[in-house]
DNA sequence: GATGAATGAGTGTTCATTCAT
DNA sequence: CATGAATGAACACTCATTCAT
């Protein structure tokens, strides 16, 4: 029986295995840190050989750089979301669903953040493929819907690029401080996205609300 | 020449010494991570040999708890910053003060930074150490001092405790962002007490200043 | 359809296929060496599977042994026709035949050479199989040839053994040097059966030739 | 204490090691070959640990490279040894100098040659150095002198550089049905500076030796 | 105190071999 | 028979740590 490596069927099996794989590395990394987890322990945990694994992945770091892909695909549904809402009048209401979308993937990726975002700030060739490929392509997204806010007159006048960086400093220091195990923050997480999209609307201080 | 441990210059002698190393491995660590850092990296950085590092250090990650502890001390020096405009009446003044203090602290201490955090993010135990140590005590500091505001009218009313992981999570980002080499906030650094401060006050949204 | 093992068309197929992948594993084992050519190498060269060697070899040595058998028999074509030429009484018109056969051989089996002799020299097991089984049975053949030349007086009186010995080694010299990539041997080829002859015979030395 | 890398007696004990490290790969390579010696197998020869090897030698391969230099030595003194002869009359007591010369070299580095000519056969890289390096160079000493001898009459008109080959062959040759461990050669070894050279000289057939 | 050579435990990776399909 | 995915034993190499000088 001659197997055709393109055949559909074999794609989808490599596929389930590599999953299989991340699935495990990424548990393990997030639980041990990359370099404390060892191949062993990743294979073990997805319950096949120590050599299986380099038939999937070429070496430990294409691991990392395998989930690091996974992860990166969530966050790129965060832009594609963006965009879908581009045009819509409600401001406040564009950003509640953002933020909620957001959070959720946050949630939904912890695990594989707190096994691949050490190393990105860690190892400087990983920080730099993370910055172009996801960080800056997700800025560019956003820039011109916040300056059609601008001009709509929804938001204040301010520098777009500045303020891009000043609310996804929110977001992130907000996984930092999960992933550090603050647990105000897990606790209350059901009620972020009414709490953050207020924070990031409205800010501290005590005002007429617009609306 | 029996010397006495005790002598303060003996002291200082050591002190000098373990500075000396815990800036070469602040170095070498924020250059190439912790482990790729070796000992060898770290005792060539600062002109000594391998040995000589262990007898002011137990081990590789003590090391690492140094240049912790030096961090930590500047950020102490935040919260007591907080403490001592505790009262002050001018909630905005006291911000802007707060936080050119906290930009310049993490501008100061970005090798620190980018030498143990990713650590601290991987390394169960150090996560907890630093919360616990570190993050804990100044929400601490700084809970009274919001709920101050509020009651004196200054802040609108919120949860105190989450209000204070929202500011703090901003401050986070922004180290994040700027560890991964984001430009845009490098280059506004100087500009960031002022934007930052109206940012946390007034959030984004259009509306007549307070003040 | 049960096949009878013994049927001849059957023990065809399996020649041809054993043929096949030692034509492949000489290749390989040329090109790379015994240990750095892998078996899938070997089978990807062949057109196969990895397994499918495991049908008709035991083992990767065994592989080596399939070459070296082969290599082998052409050898022992020397020793035939050494056999099939005594009492021929031109020695020297018997030397040339010899040789010109001996340095055929040599140049249709210098892959299998290459594949084979660096692991006889290696190894201890292999060092003495090709001893006793190719090398020493080439000597006993010789060894009253050789005699006989001397009782004709064909050849002046010296230790037969020891003279089997350096005609030997001046062709395991060669196939060596060629091997080593020595170009003026290979471009000398053709005009070596009448070179060597001579010089087997005659030395270097200046003197009126016998003939 | 601070020790200049140069201080010639640091040298000295650097070399002291590379040698004892080199004297035990050459007898374990030697021994089960290049491959299936093993770097715990070396170190334990030597009586050190595992890492030590790994000071003084980058990997296993320069291990290999390491021997082949000391080899090398040796052979170059071959070369030493007939540039030094050279413009010496008598031809044959030339030759058996020089044989004699080899043939203890040959000896004496047997171990050495067993440890690395497999490799060197197998191993394209390292066949090309050898022959570069080694083989070349002693040619390039002995033409000349060759051709010296032919325009003195003192050997018959014959290609020089084909007639080194033969004569180096039969070298090789000899070498490597020694280390087959051929019996016969390996007895006789003390009485064959007078038999190489008649061979070398005279060759087989009978006549009237010139002297 | 300072040195740096020596140690050896620990791990990523390779690849011959097996076996279910 | 043929396949090739899976296995896991084996091994080169690294590097934190020790300690004699």
């Amino acid at each position: 029986m001659v197997t055709d490596k393109r055949d559909p069927i074999h794609a989808q099996l490599v596929d389930a295995r590599r999953n299989q794989i991340l699935d495990a590395a990424t548990e393990v990394f997030a639980e041990k840190g990359f370099h404390h987890a060892t191949i062993k322990d990743i294979a073990r945990h997805a319950g096949i050989a120590d050599g299986t694994i380099y038939i999937y992945f070429k070496n430990k770091p294409d691991l990392l750089l395998g989930i690091l892909n996974r992860v990166n695909e969530s966050e790129r549904r965060g832009s594609d979301l963006a965009k879908s809402l581009e045009g819509e009048i409600d401001v406040r209401q564009f950003m509640k669903v953002y933020v909620r979308h957001r959070l959720s993937v946050m949630d939904d990726n912890l695990r594989g953040f707190q096994a691949v975002l050490p190393d990105i700030l860690a190892n400087t060739e990983l920080r730099e493929r993370f910055l172009r490929e996801v960080i800056e392509p997700s800025f560019q997204v956003a820039e011109p819907i916040f300056e059609q806010w601008v001009a709509a007159g929804a938001v204040r006048p301010m520098n777009a690029a500045l303020a891009l960086r000043l609310v996804s400093s929110t977001f992130f220091g907000m996984l930092v401080l999960r992933m550090m195990g603050d647990a105000t923050l897990e606790n209350a997480w059901a009620d972020l996205p009414e709490v953050v999209t207020n924070f990031l609307f409205d800010g501290l201080e005590k005002k007429e609300p617009s609306r």
